[in-house]
DNA sequence: CAGCTTATGCTTAAATGGAGTATAACTGTT
DNA sequence: AACAGTTATACTCCATTTAAGCATAAGCTG
């Protein structure tokens, strides 16, 4: 059995408070053999952008990346970091019916850029389309108490072994923040695993992994494993956030403390003390004002800033400390 | 050209306060092209135990790595993570005369156990014989001064465009701790990187990359790219403790609590206040006490204590938060 | 101008973190 | 048995950080 290695991409930018992924159609159903061809949808589902490693051409996977993702897109990628190197077979069915095995290196790009991309069946997408739940900036998400929870509870319920039951319950509450847990943000990668486990998720389902979400399944689904992808990556960059200086990738080069503040909270997906993020932003020497002053934000203008580099050499771990640690 | 999936595994264990890996020496030079072959030296440099993904049996990758290390060391392995893909040609030498590109998923895994291994050519070492400047228990490495500081400098200063060379010597100071910058034990791969650029490591020579340690380099090469996974390893094994209780890992059930600060000192390579993690533990509820104690210490006998699960739920991030973070 | 919005500065109480002192309980020595 | 040496454990102190809120500044709209 053959090989092959492909490189997926969750292209992030964050534009009006939304933070977005690019996301391909494949209007050929390439991504899906025949039988799994939804019949009364028309739309194939949203897929990460894929391009398969050229074993003698390319170099190194980084550079195979940056290679397909600048000619398909056009987009200049600042950060690029690995993700997770995704192996299962029955993560593309037609591993199934004799074809190549895939194994999947998945990587995280952020860009400032929000261009409409080069590739006409590309488009951003809103995040939270993909996992509704992980947005709680305007307070606990619907979809939780509504479907996500009532659910759990009733997969928990057919599990046998008591012991394990208890296990699995524990785990649940732990991560979705039930029965008093608190909501820990970064813990995107375990939900959706429970999710998919519980077989709330069309991807866990062979049948018809398309369908469209329905009241019973929390979430737009993606192709293939492409919403744990993009789970694992959410995951990563909230954590990242909070040590390493990346949300700068994704602002520009000058940025109100308010826009600043927006993109961290679209990102986490909760909402920050306004006074004590200023604080913190600037008592840790991450930013320096560029003198400048906007009128656009439509109370008193805002002073600008921009991202101070020294502090990567002052400080360790420069990062946003978001409260709610510990 | 083939691709061929190769799964190396960092295996981690800790005894009498040293930070063991896994190493297999090839007596048969099996890693090696002839041309290669040191010549007046009789062994095989140190190399992680390595196995290849049967692409037909092997169903994921997890289960693919366990499945090959308990083979062949009959290792309990506890905690398992994937660390990195490594997908850069050059990193083995057999690639550039036609054989199949070799693909690398590392993967970090801890044992309790540093039980002989099954096989026979396999050896635990203290990991700071490959990484010497990571071990600051003792205060700041012999090394760092009198070898990695002075030969880093000359290295600057061959970089000839003026603004390249600011950037690079910012980096140095940053990574290792120079010109007044903290030491942040998380870098670890980010020197070795260094040193791999400023070619002061034998893996970075094309010529005789397993010679033995000489004057000129510092710690102990390992086959290929090896050191540098190793390296990854130890970098987040090291940001993990932080957040996630993972030592208990590497300790038997019921431990006292200078057992435990032992091996987090030895990870993380730092020395730490005895009273002061004492009570990070025991408030952070991380463990409770066994009710049995221990003679073995030599001065007053210690409680024994074991780890609390229930810490996973209490609390979003049951780590050490260890000082000298910011 | 009033009334709204957003930005920014400042205060306070509680929690945390880093370092030290003191005491307890064992070992082995004289 | 008194002793020093060793390790474990308890408690204190103070500076810093964090979370939360109050207050003021400076634009906009009508």
């Amino acid at each position: 059995m053959t090989i092959m290695i492909g490189l997926e991409a969750v292209i992030v930018a964050v534009t009006e408070g939304i933070p977005r992924i690019l996301s391909v159609r494949h209007t050929d159903h390439a991504l899906s053999p025949p039988e799994h061809r939804p019949l009364a949808q028309p739309e194939s589902p949203d897929a990460l952008p894929f391009g398969p490693l050229d074993p003698t051409a390319d170099c190194t996977l980084d550079q195979a990346l940056r290679g397909w993702v600048s000619e398909q897109t056009g987009l200049p990628l600042g950060y690029v970091e690995q993700l997770y190197t995704f192996g299962d077979p029955y993560r593309d069915p037609r591993q199934r019916e004799g074809g190549p095995r895939v194994i999947s290196v998945a990587y995280l790009a952020l860009t400032r850029e929000c261009a409409p991309a080069r590739e006409q069946n590309a488009v951003w997408r809103d995040c939270y389309t993909f996992l509704p739940w992980e947005d709680w900036r305007e307070g606990r998400p619907e979809i939780l108490g509504s479907l996500i929870e009532p659910a759990l509870q009733q997969w928990l319920q057919t599990i046998s072994d008591p012991q394990r039951q208890r296990r699995q319950h524990e785990r649940v509450d732990i991560c979705f923040g039930f029965s008093g847990s608190s909501w820990d943000p970064e813990r995107v990668l375990e939900r959706y695993q429970i999710l998919y486990e519980a077989a709330l998720v069309p991807e866990a389902w062979p049948e018809q992994p398309h369908s469209a979400p329905t009241a019973a399944s929390p979430g737009r689904p993606m192709a293939l494993d492409h919403r744990r992808i993009l789970a694992t990556a959410l995951g990563r960059l909230r954590g990242k956030l909070k040590y390493r200086p990346v949300v700068f990738e994704l602002l520009p080069d000058t940025f109100s403390l308010s826009q600043l503040q927006e993109v961290v909270e679209a990102l986490s997906g909760v909402r920050l003390h306004k006074q004590n993020f200023r604080r913190l932003v600037e008592k840790g020497g991450l930013v320096e004002e560029s003198g400048e002053t906007t009128f656009s934000t439509g109370g008193r203008p805002a002073k600008l800033f921009h991202f101070r580099r020294e502090v990567l050499r002052e400080r360790p771990a420069p990062g946003l400390r978001l409260p709610g640690r510990n």
